[in-house]
DNA sequence: GTGCTTGCAAACGTTTTGCAGACTC
DNA sequence: GAGTCTGCAAAACGTTTGCAAGCAC
């Protein structure tokens, strides 16, 4: 389901290596985006993103956060998510996992993928379709929000 | 998994009656834009319903479609879905249904309920989450845009 | 006349873009 | 030095809100 395109860097260093590979420029902020990354538990707004940074260097904008994570999802080291309403979340490919996300008090589950293994095979059968459980959330009820 | 409040009502006039009942007025805005609703084929954006409703009453703003369709939705009678990037969808409750979304091409597949049944019963066996597979359409490749 | 509803304008939060200067290679 | 990348400011997008005037009841 999820497709390996090369290996996946293991290393902000690695990640870094390849983007000088491909004619890019290691700068300071591309280097501190992806250690963020690499340190991030995997549900980072691109605000999020651009504190963590910041913490190292003030001046980096947010633009330029937006504009690099763009890159990385170019390289397919980056994947967003939309977890509901609200800004999409970033993380490392490596990392995907689907999510069910309460519509009222937005709690987070992060569900195993064989979860959408029925979904996945009936879509694929009656539509040709292939789907991205990873994409958006499912969003619903948590028990403790249950109507 | 749909549950009906009270019966659905199936017409615009039986909804205008209803906001009529709650003490609510009924204006040209509201009344086009009912009309709109149940003449509408069930993926239209607040934008798209705004230029049905504007073609008989130029003057009706695009801020009121959303207070109004606010308002519908308060009263169980519409209901949003997200259908990937864009602007939200609009449709009557009574004619809701999940939704395939190719991220490439952006076509969308109406799909039958049954389709969640398996997530559905998972979701809630493993995590007690009630799945609302509406709100969110589901993303992935359609048949002509398979990798 | 009461008070719900409206148009307008302005703000919102998230993301994108144009530009001239700064930096990596 | 060539060409990529950056900060900044401004715009884009869909949506929400404050306000005074307008309309349904």
């Amino acid at each position: 389901m999820r497709s390996t395109e090369e290996e996946a860097p293991a290393s902000a260093d690695a990640v870094l290596g390849l983007i000088r590979g491909r004619g890019g420029r290691v700068t300071t902020s591309r280097r501190l985006l992806v250690q963020a990354l690499f340190g991030s538990s995997g549900h980072a707004s691109a605000e999020e993103l651009a504190e963590v940074v910041q913490a190292q260097a003030p001046d980096v904008h947010l633009s330029t956060i937006y504009r690099n994570l763009e890159e990385l999802e170019r390289l397919g080291i980056v994947t967003h998510a939309h977890l509901g309403h609200g800004p999409a979340t970033y993380h490392l490919t490596a990392r995907t996992h689907g999510h069910l996300v309460c519509e009222v008090c937005q709690a987070t589950i992060e569900v195993p993928d064989e979860m959408f293994a029925s979904l996945s095979r009936t879509a694929r059968s009656r539509f040709g379709f292939a789907i991205d459980p990873y994409h958006f959330a499912v969003l619903g009820r948590c028990e403790a929000c249950a109507v």
